[in-house]
RNA sequence: CGCGGGGUGGAGCAAUUGGUAGCUCGUCGGGCUCAUAACCCGAAGGUUGCAGGUUCAAGUCCUGUCCCCGCAA
């Protein structure tokens, strides 16, 4: 099958070596311009998938628009069979999605139509899901409202961070991925549309959603430390200094939100709205990653106080 | 050269106006205890990121360089 996939993120990148595994003829790559990242704003970095695609020969395309007429023109010299599209970070108009003859694909990380948009991984977390999955639809000019081929269900770890479900995500993604164009060229796919009444959305994070509010329980604490990790990330502070709080646990506990009810060699333990957080792993500004219980080392803070 | 913080014994921090580096934890040895992420006693461990410079003397001032991190994206 000669494949034309479209995507920038590390996510997308086990989808496309899955693809290239199976023995599929990849005649392209699309994924979102270079850009600056990080703290040096004048250089530019590629997106994961680039560098992905160079390494095997793929050639790439980092169109700035797609409505223009010359992304279209250009996947018709390709002429792919079909498009797949992981995490590519843009809508296809709708004559780019008709162009190729088995039509576009898409890798999804939620069970569709729970959670569509950018964060789906991010947002089962947050609202503390113990399961999502990977979808793998056909795509539509709506947002992730395509017919679902294929899904399966995975279970979240009740500790697991955004980052490690990504990574298992993307890995199931690429072998249901595989699995579906199999099913698709021996047309035994099947095609189920989405119930719309049952469809949220899963926006994209920002740093609003990062302030810790300890008047909520700890266990939606917890959601927000591992849901948002490692970006944006769970912020508070502690005596003045602002910290990204990046490993927490939910422990029992009852006082003032935000009391300190515990300040040692495990950490701080704060009470919550509900029950008491245990952080143990945090960021202060300017500082690299560490130990809770390493940071007190070196500023003590009082039981007692209210962060 | 986008803005800013920082590099000091294994870890986190200190060090008055420049005068041979201190604290907490950890580590090792010993003691106490039914027991301890508890306590007591003792010890080891640092040419202060690197390279130059100023000075009688620099972690502390100057120049250069490498690295880490926050903001911003």
């Amino acid at each position: 099958m000669k494949i034309l996939f479209m995507g920038t993120p590390e996510f997308a990148v086990p989808s496309l070596e899955a693809l290239i595994g199976a023995g599929h003829t990849l005649c392209g790559v699309f994924c979102q311009p270079d850009k600056p990242v990080g703290r040096h704003q004048n250089k530019l970095q590629p997106p994961p998938v680039k560098v992905c695609a160079l390494e095997h020969g793929i050639p790439v395309f980092q169109p700035v628009k797609l409505r223009d007429g010359t992304a279209l023109a250009l996947i018709r010299e390709l002429a792919p069979d079909l498009i797949v599209v992981a995490a590519y970070g843009r809508i296809l108009p709708q004559d780019i999605l008709d162009c190729p003859p088995m039509g576009c694909i898409n890798v999804h990380s939620s069970l569709l139509p729970k959670y569509r948009g950018a964060a789906p991984i991010n947002w089962a977390i947050l609202n503390g899901d113990e399961e999502t999955g990977v979808t793998i639809m056909h795509m539509a000019a709506a947002l992730d409202a395509g017919d679902v081929i294929a899904q399966t269900a995975i279970p979240i770890d009740p500790n697991e961070t955004a980052s490690d479900l990504t990574a298992r995500l993307a890995e199931r993604g690429g072998k249901l991925l595989v699995e579906t164009i199999t099913a698709l060229e021996a047309g035994t796919a099947g095609r189920t549309p989405q119930e719309e009444a049952a469809a949220t959305l899963a926006p994209m994070l920002s740093k609003d959603l990062s302030p810790m509010d300890f008047g909520k329980s700890a266990q939606a604490l917890h959601n927000q430390a591992r849901g948002l990790y490692p970006w944006p990330a769970a912020v508070t502070e502690v005596s003045g200094v602002r910290c990204k709080i990046f490993s927490t646990r939910v422990e029992k506990g009852q006082g003032e939100p935000g009391r300190v009810l515990e300040a040692g060699k495990v950490g701080l333990l704060v009470a919550c709205g509900q029950g008491a957080l245990r952080i143990l792993e945090l960021q202060p500004d300017g500082k690299k990653r560490m130990k809770a219980a390493d940071y007190l080392l070196g500023h003590p803070v009082e039981v007692g106080q209210v962060l």
